[in-house]
DNA sequence: CCGGTCACTGCGATCGATTGCTGAGATCGG
DNA sequence: CCGATCTCAGCAATCGATCGCAGTGACCGG
């Protein structure tokens, strides 16, 4: 309430402004004993330092944009609980910007945050960053995306497609599974046609028939697919279904058994992202887990390892499975 | 990049820095004409103000801090999604603070913001509102809640829980029901309480047994209600159960289907906040909506109409019934 | 022709911090 | 005992905007 100010301390303390404010953001600049009483005065007074002003004369504040297609779907809640968790631990404050899929926001975005002297950004994209774009804006050039980007001048963080993907066929296979399709969907850009390519790749690779049952976008994948599914006839029929990710997963999931098609008795399907409320649907869902809390955490170092050394590497994590419940062994 | 100042719209524009500024925030207090060469030399230069700048001097930002308990919970994400929106519309930025379920952490985060002279803070509670708390807290009297609050000196924005309750047990007595029983659960303090008091209140009006499954918190309380279901005899066991929300709903079902007990076939199950994410479980979910689109406009009108009338009102919303796959007439 | 209004606009202090520069005093070597 | 070096704290400008106050010129009525 009393709202105190540098020179209430400094006054109090019987000390300059500046030895305030260097006490607190340069202790060795100032006699220890001169600080030690300095800072007891401060937390007498409750002081702590306007970080609205000093980020105008630093040029740089404590706000980091995250920036996601949508909220809602549980992939970016997961981030953002653990983003702003690492970002809290850093004396970052995470700020949530929601583009809801447009593009053009994500610029407007990073330009307002940089107005508030962000330090950087962290962007998870849903359709293919336009990396030109991004370098049109200052904040641009300061940005770690969570997604793989093609000749990425950005720092970026992933999981390796190919691997989930080889996991998550291998896991069919084991279970005797030979007709094995995909659902390509809403998804990150890149790592999107990642996934599809692993598959395609590794179908080619193991002389399986690569089953594409819906490629498209938006919320009715699972519904295109499931009702293309059930029109085919028994030999044709996949036995087993990988779909893009999670979501897609449920969404599938739903559409068959609306279509009275049960998984895993008629048809196994496996996700990918390994998100917490998998183990809450029904049945419970088989799937690739990224690790999305170290993705987190990673996303942070990076962006501060590129302002301090401009280094801009690319992470790419290892998948893991995560065994539940839609898979069973194929039919018969 | 070229960081333009008041000051070089002004001297390109051949005037005061003041009249710049006024030609930005108090359009009527400067000459037509002035007005309109400034704004197109402020446009040329690509000048905007800064929002720290002015957040200081005026000592107030557009920062608005959303406290959410978990942002991997739909709900919360559905009600971040929504009201990032609806701050956007009036200028405001989202900031997200997750709590983690932390009380201390609500406050941690007011004072925080606070300090960046944010106008207002919305706060969606998990566990009982400590007014008290709030109180402590400079920003805590300028404070949305949503949820209901006993005794509020603030506004708040809820859902009628005895309505909704209503509504749920009359589509279910409609399907032949009257072993109805009831999972609380994790979700918002009195809200939750509210449901489960209408419920019982619903139960001795119409002579029902009040069956309550499961009155704990936590992520499985559907774990063991399913439990406590599936060992009840065929005579004391509900035909339907009403989940306190949809996430319990969730985990309910998902418990169920482990056990090998299919919903609706066996029991029917509805939930209570009408996730968009309902429409993808399996079964599709019937439940209570609440208007959590409307909620977060609403949030932000109190908000604005708590700052300029100092009014604090308590907007009570009417749920809709979602009657989707999860529920079925009582079997046999 | 003069004093009074009115509509603008400029001036400069201010918001709360940071930081280069300067100078005071302590320390030290010769 | 003096000058050089070093440590530390004060001074004042600065970040980019806002706003109360004062000044200027136009306009009007008497």
């Amino acid at each position: 309430m009393a709202e105190v100010s540098i020179d209430d301390v400094a006054a109090r303390a019987g000390v300059h402004r500046s030895t305030v404010s260097r006490a607190f953001s340069r202790p060795e600049a100032v006699n220890a004993a001169t600080r030690k009483h300095v800072l007891e005065v401060a937390e007498s007074l409750g002081y702590r330092v306007n970080p609205l002003a000093q980020a105008l004369r630093r040029r740089a504040s404590n706000l980091v944009p995250l920036i996601v297609p949508d909220i809602t779907n549980p992939f970016y809640g997961e981030l953002a609980r653990t983003m702003a968790a690492a970002a809290a631990d850093r004396g970052y404050q995470l700020v949530l910007c929601v583009t809801g899929g447009e593009v053009a926001q994500t610029n407007a975005y990073l330009t307002s945050l940089q107005e508030m002297y962000a330090p950087f950004g962290i962007v998870a994209p849903s359709t293919s960053v336009d990396l030109d774009e991004l370098q049109n804006v200052a904040l641009g050039s300061k940005v770690v995306v969570v997604d793989r980007v093609e000749q990425a001048q950005v720092p970026t963080v992933t999981v390796d497609s190919a691997e989930g993907i080889a996991l998550a066929v291998d896991h069919l296979r084991g279970l005797g599974h030979r007709r094995i399709a995909y659902v390509s969907g809403i998804s990150g850009a890149y790592t999107s046609r990642d996934r599809l390519a692993a598959y395609e790749g590794l179908a080619a690779e193991l002389d399986m028939p690569a089953m594409i049952l819906d490629a498209g976008t938006g919320p009715d994948v699972g519904e295109r697919a499931a009702e293309r599914l059930v029109h085919m006839t028994r030999e044709e029929r996949p036995t087993a279904v990988i779909a893009a990710n999670d979501m897609v997963a449920f969404d599938l999931i739903s559409a068959l058994g609306v279509r009275g098609v049960s998984v895993p008795d008629e048809v196994s399907v496996m996700g990918f992202d390994g998100l917490e409320f998998g183990a809450r649907f029904n049945p419970r869902l088989t799937t690739v887990r990224q690790p999305i809390a170290d993705m987190g955490v990673i996303a942070i170092d990076l962006a501060e390892k590129l302002l301090k050394d401009g280094e801009t590497s690319h992470v790419v994590l290892a998948p893991d499975l995560l065994i539940r419940d839609s898979t069973a062994e194929v039919p018969r």
